[in-house]
DNA sequence: ATCATCTAATGATAAGATTATTGGCTTGAA
DNA sequence: TTCAAGCCAATAATCTTATCATTAGATGAT
């Protein structure tokens, strides 16, 4: 069993400092690496594990390597924001106030189009397990307004939204799916904190299960579309 | 300077070989991968580059290694599809079956979007570059009907969907694009190919950019998902 | 200035020590 | 007998260390 309690690798450990050392602009603008040996020592790991990682953060576009010239990091724009490490990194140190409108606007352009394709290619399953965790999220929710916690019910609405992605019967749509949820699990503490959040889209969420269950595609992205720009409000406020 | 003409490197070129082999089901519908040492011999690289390009394999979504049991192919719906080399060795094996409905569809939902948004943000300066590049490509449609390769215009076509992607000022956006990009430069030799495939297509692509010379979000959404449909046609007629 | 040479960095290989996990074996109690 | 808990050894990945090869910038003599 992949055992989540188990000690983080050399290798893992290595791959995030070092990530997050990159994203958070540690090696100024020239971008210039320390060469091999002295990162080994920097980072407490051995030449081996820190090329695995070299070679791992290059395939993310941060960095690209050449002999004797050394490492530099990528501009920016090369950097893979389709990588959830590379999203974690940037999240952690620009929080919501660089990426935060593009990362809406590109929510909003894909999960209506989810929604749409959901609506006209789910099977019979899948509609009933949308409806289903519709009908659980409203449970959830009123038992947030009798005080408990809302980690049950954020587990809900990111498998609802999972749900459609997998729906939509486009493994390029799913894919981005995961993306969009990873980040999602982070947001939606802070989209829901804001009080009445949940209650709030709920009309929302419903709105979108009944028209996949019906099989309208329109319906279906439009109320998908109207689910975002409420996020997008209740980010604003914060 | 990085020279083009420069031998590739053992590491490039095992993680081609390798990742071609998994992606062609070469490891069964187990996907149980022979140990290090193993690989080693049979790919002919030692067990450092061998682990590095695991490691980014790993990153990659294609593998994940457990000590004791050894590497394992990952399911299919864990590949990362926006990674381009995945996507050349998903395209070299199951060419233009599988995947080409869903990379159309994916098309059609994000190349509306971007053009929307780049006949709201571009900059004078976009506007006139999509423009220009615009009437390149009609100049070069000409040139083709005079009997010349086609590849110019291909690299014109090219530019002129990156120059939208890029003016639409959201960095996912420009991403996804890249990715797009990437595959069109392998599929658009099919595409063009067709007889006057060329020539339909100009005007889609002028409505495009004059769209967003004037701002006009709706009109450029409209004509970038008519292109891509028309696309679609011209692939399903091959 | 130009060219050969030196040097310092990444690229690649090899070998060994370490760690974690599985599977079997044993032991012990119901 | 049967089942479960605990120990042990085999095995594979993980990590370290050392060494050589290759490359390209830097140096210096012509």
């Amino acid at each position: 069993m992949a055992d989540s309690t188990r000690r983080p690798s050399v290798f893992a450990y290595t791959l995030d400092k070092l990530g997050r050392q990159i994203v958070s602009g540690h090696f100024g603008v020239e971008g210039v690496i320390p060469r091999e040996a002295k990162l080994c020592e920097q980072l407490g790991a051995s030449r081996g594990v820190l090329r695995e990682v070299l070679r791992v953060l290059g395939d993310k576009g941060l960095v690209s390597a050449q002999p004797k010239v050394g490492m530099r990091v990528q501009p920016e724009i090369n950097w893979n924001l389709m990588d959830t490490d590379v999203l974690d990194w940037l999240w952690e140190h620009r929080s919501r106030t660089d990426y935060l409108r593009e990362f809406l606007e590109f929510r909003m352009t894909v999960e209506p189009a989810a929604a749409h394709a959901a609506a006209l290619n789910a099977t019979e399953e899948e509609r009933r397990e949308i409806s289903s965790l519709c009908g659980r999220l409203q449970d959830e929710s009123e038992r947030i307004m009798d005080g408990a916690s809302d980690e049950r019910a954020q587990k809900v609405d990111f498998q609802f939204h999972m749900a459609i992605f997998r729906a939509s019967r486009n493994r390029m749509l799913i894919n981005v799916g995961n993306m969009i949820g990873h980040i999602m699990r982070q947001q939606i503490a802070v989209t829901t904190s804001a009080p009445g959040a949940f209650r709030e889209g709920l009309p929302l969420h419903r709105a979108i299960a009944e028209a996949i269950a019906r099989g309208d595609g329109e319906a279906a992205a439009q109320a998908a579309e109207e689910n975002v720009r409420l996020t997008q409000v209740h980010l604003q406020k914060t």
